[in-house]
DNA sequence: TTTAGCACTCATCTCGATAGAGTGCTAATA
DNA sequence: TATTAGCACTCTATCGAGATGAGTGCTAAA
């Protein structure tokens, strides 16, 4: 972007200005404001001068004549790429956030729960964390347990130590002997695939040898490919503290309020958009009105991914209004995904 | 209730118009109104009398001196115990209850959540399912499953085909063959006690004949006393379609609105109402102005049991407005819950 | 017992006036 | 040349007065 030579230190200044006051209020700043609390060695005339050089960048803009300016989506992105300084996290907070994991058991769910569950705390917004996927995951042991004569229960353990079960529907009646005979042989001829993989090779074998298979292996294959059929596509998130957002004034209005909650019931449109984050590592910072989901106006996505020996596990982040305090939150958001990434490692 | 003799048919009519007229507009229903919708034979002047002694008995009440008259909770009460005759299901919402049932598998957590879609959706409401409680499930077989060398995965498959499933942490590694030792023992001695008994007999035999057992009986008596701590307490429910109350003008407000999210948002509440309804069979109609959960004024809780072989497993429900459709919600809950059990009934 | 008529109450809607916040422009100033 | 003061202008939000209308209770007549 050109816009860094372009813009004085008091353009910029002015600018932060406005943002910060815009954070802290959600009302449009006039002059007056800033030369008040902001940058008071110049008078608001000053102020009135540069802002319409700003509003002439598109980088603020007045919702109507007499009203005060507001951040354009350009100036929240200039803002965050340009002027922003990231601090550490606050102490307390950093202590607040291992302090959630400690209690916890290590198992991926309820890890995943309490993340989600600090963060909307701590942020005061909306928390979302993307599991991991399954079919990305690297197979390690798979497990049949039986139900009863028509239902099995398959488990799949991953190599990072991530647990999935689904029940699968059988037609013949397997007994537990069995099942566990074709738990070890599948274990051993697939260690070390991606669940992918896995499924690719069953199928590929299903079909090229079928005739050579005795009894045992096509009842194995057979039954882990239904399994697979069953869990592999879906895609899970945990979202937490929706309601947080219910306090921002840009939301009073009922209309906003409902398409708010809409949005965030339909979940895919957000794993669509963390998706994206996964494609490479540190913090992401989507702005609702730039892209993607713009059915909720002036919501914005910050993200980041948490992995586990160099391999991304999955994606975290805050969805909160377009104004928010994006100096805690990325600091916030970065530090969670960093201290999950560790506890993973150190399994 | 004496309240049967006191009203003579006509106070009845009234009654019932000003019911189903609020139920449909959600306004203070006026002497014309009833007058002309309702009872075309007398004129509002009638009416209006009628309406006066129905206010004096603390059925009907006005918001201000120039509204119409709205029902109050004993009003409600009342319709409900001594008015309201209830038909079968409409044909086409039993059809569309069955085939939502149809396509997925018999595995009870989708089972539960398809009940809850499907209540909702009809209802238009939000719907609740409580799920079976896992310490009066009873047990049939327990399985462990090695994860790593400190994670256990362990599966209680209970006599009605509930799958459960936590991860624990041992100190000690185990192999998966050792494991198996321990759940065929377990589950030879354990069957067909309820859980409750079955954590009961374990802290039991750990306490009195500790030095007698030998090493594989201590480890797996551990194991499954600690997979009973993880889980045994939290009864889990399933709550679907709040957002479709945010369309009910009773909820416009937003201040409303956020008590009403904040009420869904902590389960317990909701989890303690329906644990009631679980003491006996049938539909319970429990209205919010009457009792327990007076945060959210005006709300109603429709609930029935469902069961199998006579013993009930959980409970489910539709909560909404109590200015809903009771002639319609009453036979949905009611259908639902039978046709669930039949489900259940034929496994 | 029912009804018509009437006076009365009260919430809601409309409309205009007012206040206030903020701007842009111009001319004066450093 | 950059800054500032002053001023006219624009637009929104708010408030109160008055009109509207729905609904009632009461009284007297049918």
């Amino acid at each position: 972007m050109m816009m860094q030579e372009i813009l004085g230190p008091r353009d910029k200044q002015v600018l932060e200005a406005v943002i910060i006051d815009y954070i802290r209020t959600g009302d449009p700043v006039g002059s007056r404001t800033v030369a008040k609390k902001y940058i008071t060695d110049v008078s608001p005339a000053t102020i009135r001068n540069v802002m319409a050089d700003l509003e002439e960048l598109n980088l603020l803009y007045r919702p109507h004549a007499s009203a005060g300016r507001v951040p354009t989506s350009l100036g929240w992105r200039y803002y965050i790429d340009s002027i922003l300084t990231i601090n550490q996290l606050a102490k307390r907070d950093r202590e607040r956030i291992k302090k959630a994991y400690e209690g916890s058991p290590k198992e991926i769910q309820t890890l995943l729960r309490a993340t989600s569950r600090i963060l909307s705390e701590l942020s005061k917004q909306a928390a979302v964390v993307l599991l991991p996927k399954l079919s990305q995951t690297i197979f390690k042991r798979i497990q049949f347990v039986r139900v009863n004569q028509n239902q099995v229960l398959t488990i799949f353990i991953a190599e990072s130590g991530i647990v999935q079960s689904f029940l699968v529907h059988i037609d013949e009646d397997i007994s537990q002997d069995e099942l566990n005979k074709y738990s070890r042989y599948l274990s051993e001829s697939l260690k070390g695939l991606s669940l992918l993989e896995v499924k690719k090779r069953i199928l590929k074998e299903m079909e090229e040898e079928r005739i050579l298979f005795d009894r045992l292996l096509r009842k194995a294959i057979e039954l882990s490919k239904k399994a697979l059929q069953v869990g592999l596509d879906e895609t899970d998130i945990v979202i937490e503290g929706q309601t947080n957002l219910l306090n921002y004034p840009e939301f009073a209005d009922v209309q906003q309020m409902k398409k708010l909650l809409a949005t965030f019931e339909e979940k895919t449109k957000i794993i669509r958009l963390l998706d994206k984050c996964l494609s490479s590592e540190g913090v992401h910072i989507i702005l609702g009105s730039e892209a993607e989901f713009q059915d909720v106006q002036d919501m914005s996505l910050i993200s980041s991914t948490y992995s586990r020996g160099g391999d991304i596990l999955g994606a975290l982040g805050v969805i909160g209004p377009t104004r928010m305090d994006y100096s805690r939150i990325i600091p916030l958001v970065d530090y969670t995904a960093k201290l999950l990434s560790q506890i993973f490692e150190d399994e």
